[in-house]
DNA sequence: GTCATACTACTCGGATAAGAACTGTCCGAGTGGGGTAGG
DNA sequence: CCTACCCCACTCGGACAGTTCTTATCCGAGTAGTATGAC
């Protein structure tokens, strides 16, 4: 999996931090984590596409949250970045086996392939459970300060 | 995830029908899905490393199940391909926020990590939950000349 | 007929390339705001 | 003083390299079986 998964989830958990309809700069974003900003650019666009986030060029212009922090899961950000296709790729060899049928759908048939997505599934299923509220809350739990802090830091940072 | 690991548990699979003393060749096992044998053969060494299959070198040499299929689980040849390391990779990068600290684990800390890695969890635990065993049951049930079609493959080809 | 020996074919194992994907960088198109000049 | 226009700095977006990982291939080390010759 991507680096650019775990810089997407925190810098949208910046953004559910700040007033929604003020946009925050990809540049401001990788500062805050001292990352390379043309790169971090390139998840927020990715991010875009897939309309978790809206922006906005010119001055004053940046990324946005494109809805309520509570509709967007994890799974969201990852599908984003990782695109929408499984981990596993059934290759449908038994085609190519003996007793093989070239035109049956072996990825739906085969026993492994079942196997394999089932657990991918699980896996979705757990990503798609936690929201980026839930993910403001537990970090809120744990640390109440970091709200008021990141918020400071990015109005320090803009000027 | 790489293609190997489905040619990997076709393979393991393949093995399991066959008489445990019989050891298979990288070249058979390959000619049965018409794979190209010496990657498949990478593979095989993986599993072998992995303590998953004994090889055998010379004549009447080849790969045999290292232990009882029922005590092999997909998991296990997963990981054994892929690698332990997870999917994703939490580089910490509270670390260089503000307010982080060098010192501390953020790993086990970050509560993005801990989602992530608890869904990475739970599809570990849904692939050891299945075993060769169980897998070589569900494709009998589904069709149950397979056993002896792989058999009888397996003999003509030998010669 | 039996045994020791050398040879040969076979198989794994790792070293070696080609290709793709991830990671990282740069510059251009478009935009909004502010400055300036005229009324 | 107010307004309209123009210029400029700012920001995203996609095009362009460097590096790592996946995919694929090849040849050498070691082994087991077999043929051969001596006893």
């Amino acid at each position: 999996m991507s680096v650019g998964v775990e810089w997407a989830v925190h810098s949208c958990l910046n953004l559910a931090w700040s007033e929604p309809e003020e946009a925050k700069t990809a540049l401001a974003l990788a500062a805050f984590y001292e990352l390379p900003a043309a790169y971090l650019n390139k998840q927020l666009q990715a991010l875009t596409r897939a309309g978790i986030l809206t922006s906005t060029s010119g001055p004053r212009g940046g990324f946005r949250l494109a809805r309520h922090p509570g509709a967007i899961t994890v799974l969201d950000i990852v599908t984003a970045i990782e695109g929408v296709d499984d981990a596993f790729r059934c290759t449908s060899i038994l085609r190519h086996g003996p007793g093989g049928r070239e035109d049956q759908d072996y990825s739906r048939r085969c026993v492994i392939s079942q196997t394999i997505r089932k657990a991918e599934l699980v896996w979705r299923r757990e990503l798609a459970a936690t929201t980026l509220d839930d993910l403001r809350a537990a970090v809120e739990r744990q640390s109440p300060r970091t709200p008021q802090r990141t918020q400071d830091w990015f109005a320090r940072t803009r000027r």
